[in-house]
DNA sequence: AAGTGTCCCTGCGAGC
DNA sequence: TGCTCGCAGGGACACT
């Protein structure tokens, strides 16, 4: 499941395999939905000639500035993926592609198909929806948190709260910073939320400096563009680590639900009172 | 305002 | 072996 991290380590790799400054020469749509906004005549039509000027990520989105005015912003959802590579690679899955100059072609491959291209000239509308950047400096983290009265594992998945927190490094950033996830938001002490913040970066770097996190029994979820796997599945402590001791006390990691969401806790670290 | 339920999808594991 | 079934999960949306 693409977060904050695994988005980071695609949009590096495809800048570092010379993204920029390629021309699209042609678009092929093999799912419709995967193309939310305009639609998709539209989207093939605009894509087509276009130079792919600059790559970023804001949250969770991958953000490709086009000559002309325009962006395309990619979110992965669940099961996305964007490769480079040879029009021979192409498989099952891939949903959208767009043909290169070079001769290569980007792949946004898609098993679930959940993941979504929006083309738009006014990127901001969607973009300035989202919380901050928790790898920026984050202000009034502890009062922003007291102004509402939230669970707080849901509140850190809203990425209007805070952009590019998913299920994996929610857990793993709770379980850190030792808070219980179904405290609610205006309960934390001052330190306590400083703590969470300093937790947050702190997963969040590793899982970058890991290449992100792939899951999944052999076959992983999360690739890099190349096809290579992220490594931070290793060195995660409480995410689907169900039944295994903390790596801080010992104490057998347990599942619960939160909000709907599977959710991992050190009973004994994460206290709720 | 905060929380719950439903939908979108496919692959996988469990149970028979 | 081969089938069905339920689950997972980010985010949008309706509803309480």
């Amino acid at each position: 499941m693409p977060e904050l991290p695994e988005v980071e380590t695609v949009v590096l790799s495809l800048r570092d395999q010379g993204i920029c400054g390629r021309r699209i020469s042609s678009v092929a749509v093999h799912w419709m939905r995967s193309v939310q906004e305009p639609s998709v005549e539209e989207f093939t039509r605009i894509l087509k000639g276009r130079t792919i000027q600059n790559i970023s990520r804001r949250g969770k989105f991958v953000v490709m500035g086009l000559s002309g005015g325009w962006t395309a912003l990619v979110h992965l959802r669940m099961s996305g993926r964007l490769f480079l590579g040879r029009p021979a690679d192409i498989t099952k899955h891939d949903q959208v592609l767009l043909k290169l100059d070079d001769g290569r072609t980007l792949r946004f491959h898609d098993t679930r198909k959940f993941g979504r291209w929006r083309l738009t000239q006014d990127p901001e509308t969607v973009l300035s929806k989202l919380g901050p950047e928790p790898l920026e400096p984050v202000r009034d983290f502890h009062k922003r948190l007291h102004a509402k009265s939230r669970i707080l594992k849901p509140l850190l998945l809203d990425q209007t709260f805070i952009a590019g927190l998913g299920n994996i490094y929610v857990d793993e950033a709770l379980w850190e910073a030792k808070i219980h996830p179904q405290r609610k938001s205006d309960s934390l002490t001052t330190s306590e939320s400083d703590a969470l913040l300093k937790a947050v970066r702190k997963v969040l770097k590793k899982g970058i400096r890991n290449l992100g996190t792939s899951l999944g029994h052999g076959k992983a979820n999360f690739q890099l563009p190349d096809g290579e796997s992220g490594r931070n599945r290793e060195a995660l402590n409480v995410f689907r680590q169900t039944g295994l001791p903390c790596p801080r006390c010992g104490t057998n990691i347990e599942r619960i639900k939160v909000g709907q969401r599977s959710t991992h806790i050190c009973p004994s670290c994460q206290r709720k009172h």
